[in-house]
DNA sequence: GTTATAATCTTAACATATTAACAATATAGT
DNA sequence: ACTATATTGTTAATATGTTAAGATTATAAC
């Protein structure tokens, strides 16, 4: 049971490259879409779940800048923009000014928006922990390897 | 290099499931902005090309009515109504009645985009097996067969 | 045949993404 | 110091996605 018998295709796909990133490309989506199913009870987008995660986890002093936010969300800073103002408006998020450069904006977790985190974390993690138990440890592994050398292979254009 | 270096991180990602997630949604979400990046010169977004792509490849008669567009898009049906309005509107695709059940739309493919998309695949197949040449072909395999074993564990929540 | 149910498409309101252009501010080169 | 360049964030216009609600048409149950 391939992509085609689950999509409804007609016919095979006939470029096997191709066919590989349909697998990696549609697996990916349906995935981000089982997050957002598995977020929307708390209110959270997937985009909102994943700031205030990076905020959490990955940030000195519980501060990232917006560049640096959508670097690691992989989006434009400008769509940044909207998102950081809706989370404020939320009260999960707030933008403080950086001492020494007036046109950076720091965002800061919140008491309120680390509640909500850690309540949607406790949810999220065990899902995903049930999905990716389809793969063995070794799989896993390897499979996080060739995503390597896939990305390796965008970069050099 | 994992992701972590790569997307700017500060610590490992801790949870291994979760890191071979982000792995497999970022890899994907890049894949997608590469082919987003290839096809701008066509003036073509990757939905649009998509589209082009399953009625040429993956329909009978040519043909495709709106929710099945929708099924292997992986979108709502909704999303489709706008998707082939500026399609049509841009000439390259064509609504026709279903004969015997009037609530149908039939989306059918013009010879303008026909020949647009014969243009597009020319450049963005070459590049997809650059891409996928990352991996050999045995790896290419158990690659599609590990996505298919996480899309089966998606499917049963 | 009438009624209830289901399928198809559209619309409206919204969140998220893009690019291009702009203002404000920093930094480098001279 | 001054000027050129670069960086940060915002805005506007547009494309894509969502859900929820609706109109229209088919199909099933009786």
């Amino acid at each position: 049971m391939g992509l085609q018998d689950e999509l409804g295709f007609i016919g095979p796909i006939k470029n096997h490259a191709h066919n590989a990133l349909l697998n990696l490309v549609l697996t990916g989506q349906m995935l981000m879409k089982e997050g957002q199913r598995v977020l929307r009870p708390f209110g959270l987008t997937d985009s909102q779940f994943n700031v205030l995660m990076l905020l959490k986890h990955q940030s000195k002093n519980g501060e990232l800048n917006q560049t640096s936010l959508g670097n690691m969300l992989l989006v434009n800073r400008a769509n940044v923009t909207g998102l950081i103002d809706r989370m404020e408006e939320a009260g999960w998020v707030k933008r403080t000014a950086q001492a020494g450069d007036r046109r950076v904006n720091l965002v800061r977790i919140t008491n309120t928006g680390r509640r909500l985190l850690e309540r949607a974390e406790k949810v999220y993690y065990p899902r995903v922990e049930e999905i990716i138990s389809a793969l063995t440890d070794e799989e896993t592994i390897h499979f996080c390897t060739m995503m390597e050398k896939v990305r390796g292979k965008i970069r050099t254009p």
